[in-house]
DNA sequence: ATACTGATGGCCT
DNA sequence: GGCCATCAGTATA
């Protein structure tokens, strides 16, 4: 395996503007160990919410019992329920009463592609991670991982990655509201990105 | 290629 | 009761 990845992203990393953190991300390899295993994969496609007036954040109707990550200190994992079929994946970002989150949309699978495959009931490699409900199903993350601390974690962390070259931006997918905000960040052209176009 | 839809459950009004 | 930060399947072209 190449040694693409490096140094753990610390707190720091997290405790800045939102937008800044999802952009920072991409290229960053997410590290899932589990059963003695890890679960690997450089982060292609995140989106950003925060704030209190951003229609599209969970954070926007103020603190609830489900968003109170998105309120409280950087660098938790933060996994939600979504259609009640998948676990979305979301990082931490800015400090303390400063809500915000990054939800991890897509990955390129690096280490432990079988078990991916197994976890998911697929072989194709193109879909085994390209989305939000994906890549939790194929590394094994749901509700339980939800308040995990990756900067000291051992089931769940984040490595330094290469800098990409081609960063696009475009506005977040599967919501109504808040669209003219350009805090999806995605790799051009990625194979492994939930959708092709925008 | 795009378009719709059922599954399925928690959250919020 | 309505609304989702989704996915896989089916239908239609």
């Amino acid at each position: 395996m190449a040694s693409i990845a490096g140094r753990r992203l610390g707190r720091p990393f997290f405790s800045r503007y939102t937008p800044d953190v999802a952009r920072d991300l991409l290229g960053c390899v997410l590290v899932r160990e589990i059963d003695g295993k890890a679960l690997t994969g450089r982060i292609v496609e995140v989106e950003a919410y925060r704030g209190s007036d951003d229609p599209a954040s969970h954070s926007y109707r103020g603190m609830t019992k489900r968003n109170a990550l998105m309120f409280g200190d950087p660098g938790h994992a933060y996994v939600y329920f979504s259609y009640g079929n998948h676990w979305c994946l979301n990082l931490t970002t800015e400090g303390r009463g400063s809500p915000g989150a990054v939800l991890l949309r897509a990955l390129e699978p690096i280490e432990g592609i079988r078990e991916m495959e197994k976890r998911r009931g697929t072989t194709e490699a193109r879909n085994l991670t390209s989305g939000p409900g994906k890549l939790t199903k194929a590394l094994g993350i749901d509700g339980s991982m939800n308040g995990e601390d990756v900067v000291t974690s051992r089931r769940l962390y984040v490595l330094e990655g290469e800098v990409p070259t081609d960063v696009a931006t475009s506005s977040r997918i599967g919501i109504r509201v808040g669209l003219q905000h350009r805090w999806r960040y995605f790799l051009k052209g990625h194979p492994n990105v939930s959708r092709r176009n925008a």
